[in-house]
DNA sequence: TTTGTTACTTGATAATTATCAAGGTAACAA
DNA sequence: TTGTTACCTTGATAATTATCAAGTAACAAA
């Protein structure tokens, strides 16, 4: 199941990205190891091929608070070869055996210089991914913990465009959890609730959604959130 | 009191600020009048002269969530206009008579691309302000709300660079409140409990903080957040 | 001056959420 | 098969945080 996200390299043409492939190497990295970490110099961004990478931070208490896992097709740190100091803002590391491309950063930068539309593009890029972020940081300051929930099934839902009112839950559930910002047993009690009331049913991880709209008043959110993307 | 964070216009060189200049208009509001809506179409930047615009979405209860308050200087909605579809992505209305000077996207984006340095740098400006908004994602899946309060500390902290262990809160506590995702009444709890253990003294707006390594202790966080700039 | 308004504080109480502890389940390797 | 491990769940309890209510302080408008 590939992870599907449009990153920056889909924005070359065909000619950009034989010139990119032709300056890219190969990396493979064995359960446990770490590909980068956080402050580490931002040297060049990754394509996963086969596996899956975790991009983490550390808490004060020692654990992984996971931001995001990158499965097959997905474009690792495509923003921090930007960033001043080019340092990576996060760590990341392999739970399995994992197959990545890399493209150092000076070879982007090159393609950027020479064609001013890609530097444009990526301009617009970014700009998305700033306000993707911003809503994030909306969600997380929602007073309560089943209203980011609902916001959060109301995010994937209009990223996945599923059969009737599914989604899927991309991640594990104690993944899920630390980026509600709440514990594993506090959303799990909370998809109770939720599936007590008949507001969602759960097999495996997908979840269905009879109606949005009394989904959505349980929690006190306008039905809205769930519309195809107004700003997404 | 000019608010003085890095903006885009200060990446242009001498020749590029006149052009802008030239093709910039002025534009006045009265107190309570509103800049531009979530959702509305970004047509162009906004830098304050006088007054104060405030940066802000509406919760699903109806009230304002200040993400940002532009005094003199402050530079409003530069990364909307790079986003698709090119709306603002929050709303803005001004408490008092300011003045603003207006640059259309147009204009910017003549400049972006006739100058593929400036172009670049702005890359490597968008990506900074990446990196910040994910520092702010990790402070709010903080547990606590007081480790989120000394994180918020040691944020302004390496962004002013005070005399002595100094800081200026920037914002009313209302607003502090909102953006750490907590009420004005639990800010006022927390900043009780960290006076009466004489581990932050306040007089007015202004906060100093005897020492860092002991207020840190009392949240278990480590004391290296208030270290100069690793990324910020 | 008074009057209103807003920010801020404080107290009492209720709701939410975390923590701790224990068990269940599924995947997987030896 | 048996461990082993990680994930998930459930229960009991404690801690955190919100809500409601009231009061103070600061400040602008009349």
């Amino acid at each position: 199941m590939p992870s599907n996200t449009p990153n920056i390299l889909q924005l070359l043409n065909q000619a950009q990205k034989s010139t990119l492939d032709a300056q890219s190497y190969q990396l493979t990295l064995d359960a446990g190891e770490c590909l980068f970490e956080k402050g580490d110099s931002a040297e060049a961004i990754y394509m996963v091929n086969t596996g899956k990478v975790t991009l983490y931070r550390l808490m004060p208490n020692g654990e992984e608070k996971v931001f995001k896992v990158f499965l097959s097709g997905g474009l690792i740190a495509e923003m921090a070869i930007f960033m001043t100091p080019r340092c990576y803002p996060m760590s990341a590391h392999v739970d399995q055996k994992t197959r990545l491309t890399c493209y150092s950063h000076e070879s982007i930068n090159e393609l950027l210089i020479s064609d001013s539309d890609l530097a444009m593009n990526v301009l617009g890029f970014m700009g998305n991914r700033i306000g993707q972020l911003m809503n994030s940081l909306d969600m997380l300051t929602q007073v309560n913990a089943s209203q980011r929930l609902v916001m959060y099934f109301a995010d994937i839902y209009r990223k996945q465009q599923q059969q009737g009112n599914k989604l899927i839950l991309p991640n594990t559930k104690k993944v899920l959890a630390t980026q509600l910002g709440i514990t594993p047993e506090t959303l799990s009690r909370l998809l109770n609730k939720l599936k007590f009331s008949g507001l969602i049913n759960e097999s495996g991880s997908s979840i269905t959604v009879p109606s949005f709209s009394l989904l959505c008043d349980e929690v006190n959110l306008v039905p809205s959130i769930f519309k195809p993307t107004i700003n997404s």
